[in-house]
DNA sequence: TCGATAATTTTGACGGTGTCAAGTTTGACT
DNA sequence: AGTCAAACTTGACACCGTCAAAATTATCGA
């Protein structure tokens, strides 16, 4: 009886399973996390889920679009995690700060890292556009927190703020890869090599 | 006749089919520059080199295998390319030509480059010792070239020349995924991002 | 030259995969 | 209460990697 009035507002709430789209992202999720991205099929994911083989296709068209609604909840926990900036912060320093919240976000989430990137998705035809938006609103807003950051500070002949925050974002992912790729094992030298990115990167004064 | 004092020294051509091993690699290539990688099938390989599904079994254990081997070939091919220095060319003028040289194989030749990087060979126990030591010549020449570049020059507190030379390491791996993976599309301005970071990255005198 | 031997390739089989088509259950709304 | 559409299941198809056993063929010693 109260059920029907609490139905006025709640578009969560799906017919049968509960929701089964948001469950089946998590579990996903955590086949990936566990065993590797190679080792999610849909077949298996449904069965972990207690549903039949072919239940998710109804909540995600292909395989392909599960993923892209993977690598969209991983923009928007990268968004939510580089957003926030400590108030009393220089500029500077919150750059130094989101440097490591990137890389650490990259190795430590690489479930979603992996796919935010990967060219499975971003060379199919049939990438979602929620998802390049989330991904170019991003990169935009790193292009603008570097571009404040170059002013009033000289830069070498033929530079431009966007070509430094292109740089340094390939920089980022270059490193953030090689880690999560396993082809550096190192990762206590990556503290170091931040360090040296900044220095070198992102511009504080040049003398 | 003439045919077994050939036989001595031969060892390529294999019994029955000539060089399977070759002719799959090449043909295995093949498939992932027109198709992509996920078009790459054992069976399909070996109907496309007109044996039976079985028959690549023989000279490698493994679909992994045939990978690693890809990736070794790619890695065969870069050193050819990166090892050239042209004479009369002072080291940094050298550097900024290789780092050209380095992006550009990346993109022009990433159905290898691809397999060079890929985290599935890289994570997987099973990658052969060969490939691992190809891979490792590599980084270490690429890092002895930067540290001879570093001699005479006055880097910032605490920077070494490893680790510039793992940070633009970084950065030409990042910049060529970017664009391999489909993230980055504007390949017109990957000269100006490389003119960017030869100046930031790669030091010819710090005043 | 022939026959043994080992390298090479094939056929058959098994369990797994993505996904389409058709049917069945179930919740919500009039 | 009955309709309708959304959610789910079952069945089927064409692929896939790869193992085991059989068949073929080249090479080498006699």
């Amino acid at each position: 009886m109260s059920k029907s009035t609490d139905q006025l507002k709640r578009p969560k709430k799906t017919y049968h399973h509960g929701d089964l789209r948001e469950v089946l992202i998590a579990a996903a999720v955590k086949i990936i996390r566990e065993e590797g991205e190679d080792a999610l099929s849909m077949r298996k994911l449904a069965t972990n889920t207690g549903v039949s083989r072919t239940a998710p296709y109804h909540h995600f068209g292909d395989k392909q679009d599960l993923l892209c609604a993977i690598a969209e909840e991983g923009f928007r926990r990268f968004d939510l995690l580089f957003k926030q900036r400590e108030p009393g912060d220089d500029l500077h320093s919150h750059m130094q700060r989101q440097l490591k919240v990137y890389v650490n976000f990259a190795i430590d989430n690489s479930e979603y890292y992996d796919l935010m990137f990967s060219s499975r998705i971003w060379k199919s035809s049939n990438i979602s556009e929620s998802l390049k938006g989330k991904a170019y609103s991003s990169f935009r807003g790193y292009t603008e927190t570097v571009t404040a950051l170059c002013e009033n500070i000289e830069l070498p002949n033929g530079v431009t703020p966007l070509r430094i925050a292109q740089l340094s974002w390939s920089t980022f992912h270059g490193m953030s890869r090689l880690v999560i790729d396993g082809i550096y094992v190192d990762k206590t030298a990556i503290d170091a090599m931040l360090d040296t990115a900044t220095k070198l990167l992102i511009p504080k004064q040049r003398s």
